[in-house]
RNA sequence: GACCCGGUAGCUCAGCUGGUAGAGCAGUGGCCUUUUAAGCCAAAGGUCCUGGGUUCGAAUCCCAGCCGGGUCACCA
């Protein structure tokens, strides 16, 4: 590796002597695309003899005194075509020969100028006049090769695609393409709401008390304050203080976090699309989500059908509705409205689904439901009347206090929504609240928690209110056909290459390593060293190793050492 | 968290019945003025993930760990 670097520095030094600024401060100002010029030529080559664009080197092909090469741009790729005569007209040779044969290479920047023309084999090329190099690249891209849709050496190996998405970009067309897929979805929805009414908003990422959703946080402090906040599992009670605070319909797209597993279909933070509409019910919405996917999906892929990993789904509606009792009698022919907790848990471990202990039944109808019903939903499919057990903050229905005016969308056997008539009266929204702590005495770690600032907001009278939540990257795995959440996200969350031991658990929560270093020399190695030592003590210690530290700062270690033993 | 698979050149991979580390592409030098997975010739390129162990000798066998992927478990 290194010996292709040196190689690279060394064209860098050569360009230097010829007086070419390897990294020129400049601007290089384009008149086409590479995709304007493949898709417009032909209609009329006439407009082509002057282009001029820029782009990535992709392929360098030297034939002597001509060559060919492939200019990669945003939007795609061209083939360029470099002529030793046309480019140095005189006897002075050296641009060709020195400069573009030598000292550019494969994954520099260049600029380049010429005309349009089609060659004998019937590709549409741009006959290089001039070139100018805009940036130069050290380090060399892997260089998959493509010939009738079949693919060499390309560069697949998910960890290193991750880990370095920007060769994954440069090298893999089709990777750009899911991204900006994904923006056009996030655009689509977003354009839909503004046109119906909708606010745009934006609520704490930081939250002293978590909710909205059944899930384990991400715990942080503020020095300042002096107290511990989350990082927001779900939006959902902030926006219905805003529902409360008097406007009609809200949005947010929102990055949550939850401190769970990484697998497939799960990333630590995840984007989901909130709204929440005053003065309707859920089956107003079921109407609207339908509504809203249908249009995104053609928007997106020019049909409400798309295929999703060798299915097709069509987003079409209506959809296929079904009620949660109903959708498990379907497939497992249990009458589970009915059944008392005892029946349930024998059924399940009938069906060798483990069932905590502490279960109680509406996390055991959610063990049944996403076992034995979700996985057979493969169109997109309404699942409404949710048992109240399992929704706590969904309005009950009038006719059936068991159950709620909820509804999930299932698609392709996973949960892709998940809507509510919003439960607006504070004394039940309480009772739910008390509920969950029960469960969470009982060791359901994901029961939510007390949240009295939200209770009160709701004392003030929030209207009717129809809820939904989205997930951005489920539904962008669907239209952009990804089998996992990591596909459709730039940067998915990956363990660091470097050993984990490298780093020790001091300087987790130091940061600075000049400090740790000191304070292992004075003998303190391990978290529950720092807490044994008198900060006072530790301040003047540092000092005489010539590290000046605030005793806050000194505070700070070991508040945030407490935490971390803690966890 | 459990189990399975993988980690060898910049990239894709072979070598894994232990005996000096291989191919294609990329890169380097040379030839070639419409090629396209360009071609031909030549030379070069490596902590075989890390650390221990077995052995005269380990990429190869054993143990531990790290990183990734898959399946399952938990969750959206």
């Amino acid at each position: 590796m290194s010996r292709v670097i040196e190689d690279r520095l060394n064209q860098l030094q050569q360009l230097k002597a010829l007086g070419i600024e390897p990294f020129p401060s400049v601007t290089f100002p384009t008149t086409h695309t590479t995709k304007e010029i493949l898709e417009q030529w032909e209609k009329n080559p006439e407009a082509f003899n002057k282009v001029a664009l820029a782009g990535r080197l992709m392929v360098k092909r030297v034939m002597g005194k001509a060559s060919f090469g492939v200019l990669q741009d945003s939007w795609g790729r061209i083939q360029l075509y470099f002529n030793r005569d046309i480019l140095c007209p005189g006897e002075d040779k050296t641009l060709y020969n020195t400069v573009f044969k030598k000292l550019i290479a494969h994954g520099d920047i260049i600029g380049v100028e010429g005309r349009v023309f089609k060659t004998k084999t019937g590709e549409i090329t741009i006959e290089v006049q001039r070139f100018v190099l805009l940036a130069k690249a050290l380090r060399p891209l892997p260089m998959p090769k493509e010939k009738d849709g079949k693919v060499w050496d390309a560069f697949t190996d998910p960890e290193q695609r991750y880990r370095r998405r920007y060769v994954d970009l440069i090298v893999n067309p089709h990777v750009r393409e899911i991204f900006r897929k994904r923006a056009k979805i996030i655009q689509t929805i977003r354009n839909f709401l503004i046109q119906q009414g909708f606010l745009e908003v934006e609520t704490p990422i930081l939250q002293p008390i978590y909710g909205g959703a059944n899930a384990k946080p991400f715990v942080t402090y503020h020095n300042a304050l002096g107290m511990r906040l989350y990082l927001r599992i779900a939006n959902e009670l902030y926006l219905k203080r805003l529902i409360v605070g008097g406007y009609d319909a809200v949005f947010e797209f929102a990055k949550d976090f939850r401190n769970e597993g990484i697998d497939k279909y799960h990333n630590p933070e995840f984007t989901q699309l909130e709204f929440y509409v005053a003065y309707k019910d859920y089956r107003w919405m079921m109407d609207f989500i339908e509504r809203l996917l249908e249009y995104t999906a053609k928007a997106v892929v020019g049909t409400t059908s798309v295929t999703f990993q060798n299915q097709t789904i069509d987003f079409k509606r209506p959809w296929k509705r079904v009620s949660f009792y109903e959708s498990i009698q379907l497939y497992t022919g249990l009458d589970a409205y009915s059944a008392d907790e005892a029946t349930l848990r024998r059924y399940l471990e009938e069906q060798a689904i483990e069932v905590p202990a502490y279960a109680s039944k509406g996390v055991m109808l959610d063990l049944l439901f996403s076992k034995k019903v979700e996985p057979h939903l493969i169109q997109p499919t309404i699942v409404y009347d949710y048992p109240v057990e399992m929704s706590p903050l969904a309005k009950q229905k009038v006719d059936d206090p068991t159950l709620t005016e909820r509804f999930e969308v299932i698609c392709s056997g996973k949960e892709l929504c998940n809507a509510f008539s919003e439960l607006n009266d504070p004394i039940e929204q309480r009772k739910r609240f008390e509920a969950q702590l029960q469960l969470r005495r009982l060791g359901d770690e994901e029961a939510m928690v007390m949240d009295e600032d939200f209770i009160q907001a709701l004392e003030f009278g929030m209207p009717p209110t129809a809820g939904l939540g989205l997930g951005i990257d489920r539904l962008t795995m669907l239209l952009t056909d990804s089998p996992s959440i990591q596909e459709v996200l730039f940067f998915p969350q990956m363990r660091p290459k470097q050993k984990a031991d490298e780093e020790s658990e001091l300087s987790r929560v130091i940061g600075e390593e000049a400090v740790v270093a000191q304070l292992e020399a004075i003998g303190i190695r391990r978290v529950e060293d720092l807490l044994a030592i008198e900060p006072s003590v530790l301040q003047e210690k540092l000092q005489h190793r010539n590290i000046v530290v605030d005793l806050n700062q000194i505070r700070d270690w070991i508040r945030f050492a407490k935490r971390h033993l803690a966890t």
